[in-house]
DNA sequence: TTGAAAGCGCTACCAC
DNA sequence: GTGGTAGCGCTTTCAA
């Protein structure tokens, strides 16, 4: 391994003038320089990033902490966050939550030597973890999430229940089923409940009382979708129209709709919500979140609370869009569906 | 921060035997070890990995370059390397390479102090570049690609390709078209042309010349599935079945064969390559991947590649297995389609 | 069994 | 402008 001083012997310069070359720091003779670079080129010299990052406090990675990572819209977010990444120097560390031991590793072990900055994906995290996350120094950022005084990109939760509700009313629904995740998960996420909530100001408005009996609840999958909507759909007054949390769950019960021998949306009209990529190709109208978008964003707001700036704890609300394909319509509608399939 | 001689003072011993303690080497009396262990608890002491790697030469993390690593089955591969991670110290650094530049990029800044170990997965490297690698000294495991004397996990993709097609045979089929990825590429990847391989291996077998007009190349996307399986279909003879390369690829097929008004599997039968969620939902006959086993696999050669055993050169190969859903059926079959559909 | 001290490779400060 | 040098926090000899 070729180390800055024999870069500096070879150059026939101290090691600091290497130093000053590698960072740009100004005051370097243009000659010297130019020696310099030759060195490091003939030499093929690498800094090492461990020295560096010792001696400059920092290690030029960021860390992301998110749960089930592999799901579609952590993963589109994590896109956003590698294309922010691209071309700036740092490194990406990926700390997965599939369960709550994993979340209290991650806080226990995180400090500022793992990570300069850390982006915090849809995880609420607790007053107590978060100030030990903070008391490290690391810049954080959330992304889903939000905390007082912390920098964040979020998107209404409510209002995107809201909307997706309102859509099956303005299409002349009233019985309007809504299924989500459990309220009472060992993570506390909460956006499920938001956009239920979100679902009842919308009935409320409508002048609809929902039937407590169309409001379902289950774990994040498509299965449970199905299964879900399956209850939905066999009870005795069924919806004609169901609210889902997610695209993924609006999979699952488009499955069960289809295995009811119903049509979509003739039968029943399904809204989900994230727009995942599977939503284009099922039909589904749904919720848009800007996922990429986030992710995006909340790796350059940590890039900028890295550089001079500080950290604005600034909250960046991202518009949710409903995007209506062919899976919702009037209910009773009779005609076949029309609109963007692709 | 706190530091490791806080730590010591505190206990009122050496760094040294502090380092001891937290590195579980011999030689510490249990009256210092438990007073030390005290210590750092009260402290909340935590070693800084950055000082340890630049003490010990290595640095806790192990990279995985990985090509568009939002492609479901990267996904699946990279699920596995977090799963087989789990429980160890290592950290997970992930290296996306979406153009030639980023793997340039990556393969020239990458050494042994931001990685102890690396995972190239899907990525079939030249020989200078492997051997810029090796020169770092960091152990290498190849997934999905091979090499001369490094450890590989590996699938048969000519054996893929037979199998797929070889099933179509089976069924009765004669004119079986092929839609593969492009044969030359940035990147070099070749599975698909292994497979393609493999198809005319079937088709040779089975005694049938293949219609170099049912032979179809384009990118790894939905929408060229889409494109390509509409002009194999609309041609003068259009085929009773199609492998296709992959299950992206497969999906945007099928969308073709429904947009052209026909049947899937009593018109065309589709076999897809992968297996990754999508295909069962889409009832998709596939040859199935072991995605998730291969990325497992591969991190667990690589930490026992880093632990004292040296790295075997073995090459680990895989099996495949024909899933068979209802996307097949003998050609100009009336019956509905049976068989597993969830 | 333990403490002291010499690095690991780099940055940044202080003289010159 | 430039060289020398004192750390950054840890591991690992070497003595004691």
């Amino acid at each position: 391994m070729v180390t800055i001083r024999e870069v500096a012997a070879h150059a026939g310069v101290g090691a600091g003038t290497v130093s000053r070359v590698i960072n740009e720091s100004a005051g370097v003779s243009p000659t010297t320089r130019a020696r310099v670079l030759e060195s490091i080129a003939t030499l093929q010299y690498r800094p090492n990033p461990l020295a560096r990052g010792l001696s400059r406090g920092r290690c030029q990675t960021i860390g992301v902490i998110v749960p089930f990572f592999t799901q579609a819209s952590a993963i589109e977010r994590l896109r956003g966050v590698v294309a922010a990444l691209g071309g700036s120097r740092y490194d990406l560390v990926l700390f997965d939550v599939e369960t709550p031991e994993h979340r209290a590793e991650h806080v226990a072990t995180l400090n500022r030597q793992r990570a300069d900055g850390l982006l915090v994906m849809s995880l609420p995290l607790a007053d107590d973890e978060l100030a030990r996350i903070m008391a490290t120094g690391m810049a954080v950022v959330l992304v889903d999430a939000q905390h007082e005084g912390l920098p964040a990109v979020v998107t209404d939760d409510t209002e995107g229940g809201r909307m997706a509700t309102e859509h099956l009313v303005d299409l002349g629904h009233r019985r309007i089923g809504f299924m989500g995740d459990d309220p009472d998960n060992e993570f506390g996420f909460n956006s499920s409940a938001l956009r239920e909530t979100g679902y009842r100001v919308a009935m409320a408005d409508a002048g609809i009382t929902p039937d407590e009996a169309l409001v379902l609840h289950g774990p994040h999958e498509r299965g449970v979708g199905t299964e879900l909507a399956g209850q939905l759909l066999s009870g005795p007054e069924p919806p004609t129209a169901i609210v889902c949390c997610s695209d993924v769950q609006a999979a699952g019960a488009i499955e069960a709709i289809r295995a009811a021998g119903l049509r979509m949306p003739q039968d029943v009209s399904v809204v989900g919500f994230d727009d995942i990529e599977m939503a284009t190709h099922l039909g589904l109208t749904t919720v848009r979140r800007p996922l990429f978008h986030s992710g995006q964003l909340g790796a350059r707001l940590l890039l900028e609370a890295l550089g001079v700036h500080p950290p604005e704890p600034q909250v960046h609300e991202l518009d949710l869009e409903l995007v209506t394909r062919t899976s919702t319509a009037p209910p009773g509608a009779t005609s076949e569906p029309q609109g963007e399939t692709t």
